[in-house]
Order: structure tokens, then sequence, then C-alpha cells
DNA sequence: CTACCGATTGACT
DNA sequence: GTCAATCGGTAGA
């Protein structure tokens, strides 16, 4: 793996690496490392699976146009979209252009830094059950509403996401997004293969052989 | 106002 | 594999 010697904050992806198509960011999000400040303690992970939400799409939030709640999904790349599904909180980062609706779904993350604060978020304390899930990465990082429509690219952010890894095409997996009922079929699901991070649902297919 | 339902999780058969 | 829990938004009476 490459090594990054440079300073923690030149690391963090700007602007132009969100505007891109949602399917696009969301691949090339695998590997990277997403980062939460609390006061003084941080939290941070490798992102190992993620789910696109494109325009047009019928599994979108937004697929019937800009409303309150999902505002957020409509901003240019580079902020949070947040709402909660059940009694859990679930996190987007939004991807492509102002006005057009796109997002990734944060679905898994390995943990690496506030373990123990993890831990104590989720009432557990083994490592595969912290953020294996996109509601338990929200409970795990301490995600509130009050983050929706947060831009992750500024340096003071108390959210933000690291670059680090670009996981290799082979070891990418596909397979069609978890839990949706329309648009149910569409292979927008991305995660890194034999990764023991991801979330309970696993069907391993590899790039290509869809 | 009530009814309904979802980009979920965890406990249980 | 199956299923209940019981949030917040939205649609309809």
């Amino acid at each position: 793996m490459k090594v990054l010697t440079d300073s923690r904050a030149s690391r963090i992806l700007k602007r132009d690496f969100f505007i891109r198509k949602p399917e696009v960011v969301a691949r090339d999000l695998l590997g990277k490392i997403l980062v939460r400040k609390i006061g003084s303690s941080t939290i941070s992970g490798r992102i190992v699976e993620v789910e696109a939400y494109l325009d047009n799409d019928e599994a979108a939030h937004g697929f019937k146009g800009k409303n309150a709640r999902n505002q957020s999904l409509f901003k240019s790349g580079g902020h949070l979209y947040v709402h909660t599904q059940r009694h859990h909180t679930l996190l987007d980062i939004v991807a492509g252009e102002e006005g057009i609706c796109g997002g990734v779904l944060i679905r898994a993350v390995e943990p690496i830094e506030g373990i123990e604060l993890m831990q104590t978020n989720r009432k557990r304390q083994n490592l595969h059950e912290l953020a294996s899930g996109p509601g338990k990465i929200g409970e795990a990082y301490g995600i509130t509403r009050d983050l929706d429509g947060m831009d992750i690219t500024s340096q003071k952010g108390i959210m933000l996401v690291e670059d680090a890894q670009t996981i290799p095409q082979s070891q990418i997996g596909i397979s069609p997004r978890i839990g949706i009922t329309k648009a149910a079929t569409a292979p927008l699901r991305f995660f890194v293969l034999n990764s023991p991070y991801v979330s309970r649902f696993r069907p391993i297919k590899p790039v290509g052989s869809v």
C-alpha cells in the first residue's frame, strides 16, 4: 500500500473528488478514511461498503423532487445528507453537481481511531459490530440530524474524509443495494471483497462476474 | 388527526 | 431464516 506521509489536513478530500457521478464517487470512497471529531476526541474508520443513489433513481429519496427533508441531496458534492430510518440515523455523502439528486450511503467502515468511544456508543465490544451497517455507523460516530447539509471539505470540519488507499477494481465487489423495494436490482452497492467489516448481507460477487 | 411505511438492527426459531 | 421494535415524514380523512 502507498504510504501517505503528508499532513493529515492536506489529505482531506476536496470538492472536485465529490463532483462526479455518485457511482464513481462511491467506488472511489472505498479505502478512504471517514473521520469524525467530537470535542477533543477523534473517531475514524476505513470505508469498506457503500451504495450509490442517483438522479432519476426510484430508490433515491430525492426521486420525487426536493423537499425540506431531502434538500441536502441536491447540494453540490462534498456535503452531508443525514436522515433517519426507523430509530437509526443514516449518513450519505452528497455527490455530483449542485441541483441534481445524488449521494453515497456509507454502509460500513473498519474502525481505526476512537474505538473505545465507538464501543461505548454502540454498547458493543466486538470490532466487527461497531460500524458494519449504516445504522451502526450512525450510532458509533454519534451522527445526528444537526449534521445534515454540512460541508465536509473544509479543514475545520467535524466530519471529513481523508485520502488513503484506492482499492483496485479486482478487490471490489458489486451487488444490488440492500433493503430497498424500488429499483431493487440495480448493481449500485460496492464493497471491499473479503473485508470482515462489511454489513451482514453479503452476496459475494467480484466485479466482472455480473 | 390517524394510518402507513421505509436506504435497519438485533434477538430469536 | 424470520420478525418485532415503535422514529419521523407523508398522505389522506
